[in-house]
RNA sequence: GUGGAUGUAGCUCAGGCGGUUAGAGCGCCAGGUUGUGGCCCUGGAGGUCGGGGGUUCAAAUCCCCUCAUUCACCCCA
């Protein structure tokens, strides 16, 4: 079969059995969200592109050339959002949210877009969680957001995932290590790859993650955050690293560590796990304490994190404990028909009403409308995981009965048809 | 955006130096089994050989372009 038209290039169908995947991994994260006190807020999928290029940087990658942007008939300029904390934080702002109960612990879970190049583990729209504590400057919630993220890849069943941290400071700070920083790199400039000669003006943190070889050799003798804190920053920093070891939660301090969005102050971080390839980062976050500020609001610090859904269930796929994507139903009905008897159209009657009352029960419950074989439904009943077939035969018709067959252990019982549905409820309701 | 690899049945893949009707396994449908799933046997359906163009008497096979996937880079989730 062929179809003219295919999805987008960087999009994906998600078909069943797929589906139950999906649909476990949302509860997960609803449940975990639950357990951790954050509530759900939906945003628009698009918003104005000022929004991004304001908070995100008009230097990032993503800004310069990944974001859906296009004018709409009115003459406004919009994107499909390609993050989630600007629109959070402005939604936030713009409903005042600042004025209730602080701190506010916010988590979304939906669609986002960048145009990038495919590959394995990043599409060009791609299912994002991610969580927002805003109104707290505590490192007690820096380490509330990073052991959320822990503990879901926990839950997953990924083992050996690495926890990167780094602290980038705040604007006071970084501005005078951002002066050191490009005079240092500016009489290097020579040993430079192009990129990150011009981004000695636009972005000179982020000639620290460059990982060209030569550039490596220049920025490690490079000065470091680290040596420029304020005095505020440096106890934040400390003390994120004290709380996490209290915790026994294993970290690497990962100085070249920067984050490619320009809100971030201080506390940034990346969960990888390895066996992902190149696309490793399974979540990534951090803090950013001016961005309210940026769009016109009151100082509101906040930290959060994001993680890619289509990532996590590719971990998830290659982990200990891959997903079970199947979806078994409790019992299928069988109506056996025989020759033309005049039985038949009763049995198929008697049948679906039985059908109801097991559905009316929350038993899972299905037959074939297609009046195939005996054979073929017992097969049909096999392939949709059904725990029970329950057949109407000529037999058991003029009995008043149907069989209860358990499709697991093989036995089968006749039941008179105005016992079955307790007895059936019975078996699957019961917990035998 | 840069570089490499790969596109043949629903899925996983053979074939490939040009030569009748393009194959296998799995899956699907039916039969063997007019009352029984899984195992086994038999048969069947299903293909614009990713798309377009070119070379040729002849292209799944050679050439060009294009689209898609994939790996790496860039960057990120």
């Amino acid at each position: 079969m062929v179809c003219l038209i295919k999805a987008p290039r960087g999009t994906n169908d998600i078909l069943p059995p797929e589906t139950n995947k999906w649909a476990y991994l949302e509860a997960l994260l609803r449940r975990l969200s639950n357990t951790y006190n954050f509530q759900e807020i939906r945003t628009p999928i698009f918003e104005y592109t000022e929004l991004f290029t304001r908070t995100v940087g008009e230097t990032t990658d993503i800004v310069q050339k990944e974001m859906y942007t296009f004018e709409d008939k009115g003459g406004r300029l919009l994107t499909l959002r390609p993050e989630g904390t600007a629109p959070v934080v402005r939604a936030f702002l713009e409903h005042g949210l600042d004025s209730k109960a602080l701190p506010a612990k916010l988590f979304y879970l939906g669609p986002m877009f960048r145009y990038e190049k495919p590959q394995a583990g990043r599409y060009r729209q791609f299912m994002q969680y991610g969580v927002e504590i805003l109104g707290s400057p505590s490192p007690y919630s820096d380490v509330e957001v990073i052991q959320m993220g822990v503990k879901i890849a926990e839950e997953l069943g990924l083992l050996g995932t690495t926890l990167f941290i780094n602290t980038i400071g705040c604007p006071e700070c970084r501005k005078e290590y951002r002066e050191d920083l490009v005079e240092y790199l500016k009489d290097q400039i020579s040993d430079l790859c192009p990129d990150c000669r011009s981004r000695i003006d636009t972005n000179p943190l982020r000639v620290l993650d460059c990982k060209n070889p030569e550039c490596r050799k220049v920025t490690q003798d490079a000065p470091s955050v680290h040596d420029y804190l304020c005095d505020e920053c440096e106890a934040h920093w400390e003390t994120l690293k004290t709380i996490l070891t209290s915790l026994g939660m294993e970290y690497t301090v990962d100085p070249t560590l920067v984050r490619g969005l320009d809100y971030y102050t201080r506390t940034v971080f990346e969960i990888k796990w390895p066996p992902l390839g190149a696309q490793d980062t399974i979540v990534g976050g951090g803090r950013y304490d001016g961005l309210a500020e940026q769009l016109g609001g009151s100082h509101i610090p906040g930290v959060g994190f994001a993680l890619g859904m289509e990532r996590l269930l590719l971990a998830s796929d290659k982990g200990e404990k891959p997903i079970d994507a199947t979806c078994p139903i409790d019992c299928f009905i069988v109506v056996a028909v025989g020759e033309d008897d005049g039985f038949s159209d009763d049995m198929y009657i008697r049948g679906f009403q039985l059908l109801q009352d097991l559905r009316s029960s929350g038993i899972s419950c299905d037959f074939d409308p297609l009046r195939r074989s005996m054979r073929a439904q017992m097969k049909h009943a096999d392939r949709a995981g059904a725990q029970y077939t329950i057949i109407f035969g000529e037999e058991e018709f003029r009995n008043s009965a149907v069989s209860v067959r358990s499709m697991k252990h093989g036995w089968q019982k006749q039941i008179a048809l105005d016992h079955v549905l307790g007895f059936v409820k019975g078996e699957i309701l019961g917990g035998t």
